[in-house]
DNA sequence: CATAGCATTCGACAATGCCGAATGGCGTTC
DNA sequence: GAACGCCATTCGGCATTGTCGAATGCTATG
């Protein structure tokens, strides 16, 4: 672990959570003296990963990360080969569909196709949903059940019928695994619901999970979107080279909660 | 100029040009031992910004980028006060519009607006073209007649109308700070033209330009679509606070080519 | 099964970036 | 309009830090 790049990276986190900061503040959020800060906003400004407010002095976020961002969605093998097949789900289903990867401790959306009923909808790529409270972060879960230990202990509730114990979500991703969908139902944004299905790859490892929204009144989701679906699922994982559908997952005993009586 | 953070830096821009990267391949790359790329790649993975590629042992960037990008794009204060006015822009003219900033020597297109037709249009955020090639970039350059300094010595040429040409530039540079307009015909993509304006802040700066592309077979523009352009940089202008549109530019002199028998 | 190429780990050296103090610029207040 | 105070920025000495070469381990290939 490098040390100034590890400082580099928190000082991103931080400007990503406040948007604009001085280098005052900054210093102070990140704990360390003014001067140092100084100088590593100043090596990032030069290649345009920080920038300095056009009139103030403080810095932002800066354009080289969208370019970054941009190669980065291109180099995407799974979002390449994804894309014409939830098209094709979202125009047969009238719903949103989203194409998500894991991020540390959320689900973030790498690509989206709008609901085709023409009304203008926000550009949701890039946004970030906590993996408790989704339906694709209940899959990457199932299917990496490691993952769970990074989870922080205790889970953001988001809405009301957010899944904020544990053992709970163990349960759940039981079923999840032995299912190979995951639901969530108003447990992100009320009225919102979603069900996801994995996406494997060549060696057979699930590397990103696609999802449906459906409006909360529309839940559960018929039988024939779910096979629609899983059937997208299913060809994606194909055209990447998984000989399997739905993958082999690893949980089994992982995935169990603890014993209720547990220390 | 912190030294690690310049070759992280270095190593993400390889990564940019290159997609997927051994140890040994980026080391040569950037002219370093494997060892000490491999200590950089390590930290910057331990944070998202690169990824190992799910089977192999090659490098590509990282998923934390897309949210870095996406939380930039939030925090510009200009695209979130030109969504309004471009999209009505793009309504009215039946065009696709864009707004781009300077990423040092190319324009970065951060808010796109497509052609209203419903055809299906290829996502261009975060899409790049070099300055020289661009109607964005030349009213960037043209306000900002210092960067032409950063240009590199020969200006690639994208098509064969592209102008290669320093000194042709700068009198085009000219005209387009004392017209307010800059256009590009068929200077990036064969059938593809443009035509932009400048957008100035609270301290009369320009820090960003709008475009609108146009077929190149209806080049020029109607002097009506000049004038929907021109009220749309206006209008954004103003929500950000700057008082005189178009900006006064700080070109004159600078702006006019070298006497041809320079040495 | 052997080999070659690659990623990865380790440790010693010294070059590097870190920090505290000094400077400079800017806005604000009286 | 002048003086104050805040904050970004610069600078230089010290020691911590990252760097690099060599050794290891892994995987894929012939």
């Amino acid at each position: 672990m490098i040390q100034a790049i590890d400082r580099a990276a928190q000082i991103l986190l931080k400007l990503q959570g406040s948007r604009h900061l001085g280098i005052t503040e900054l210093a102070s959020a990140v704990g360390l003296p003014p001067s140092t800060v100084h100088g590593i906003v100043k090596s990032l400004s030069q290649h345009g990963l920080v920038a300095k407010e056009s009139n103030g002095n403080r810095y932002m976020l800066g354009p080289a990360l969208l370019k970054l961002s941009s190669v980065y969605l291109d180099s995407l093998d799974v979002r390449a080969r994804s894309m014409r097949w939830t098209r094709e789900l979202s125009r047969r289903s009238g719903l949103s569909t989203r194409l998500g990867v894991k991020l540390f401790n959320e689900v973030i959306i790498a690509h989206h196709d709008p609901r085709p009923d023409g009304s203008e909808q926000m550009l949701e790529t890039g946004l970030v949903i906590p993996m408790h409270a989704s339906a694709m972060g209940k899959v990457l879960l199932a299917y990496h059940p490691e993952d769970l230990d990074d989870l922080p202990s205790s889970l953001r509730s988001l809405t009301g019928d957010t899944i904020t114990d544990l053992g709970i979500l163990r349960t759940e991703l039981h079923d999840v695994a032995e299912q190979g969908f995951a639901t969530e139902h108003d447990e992100a944004i009320l009225g919102e619901s979603s069900v996801a299905v994995p996406v494997a790859d060549q060696s057979g490892g699930v590397v990103a999970a696609i999802a449906v929204v459906l409006p909360s009144n529309e839940f559960p989701p018929q039988d024939s979107l779910l096979n629609d679906l899983r059937e997208t699922g299913r060809n994606i994982s194909r055209e990447l080279g998984s000989s399997v559908w739905p993958p082999i997952s690893s949980s089994g005993t992982l995935l169990l909660p603890p014993p209720p009586q547990s220390a």
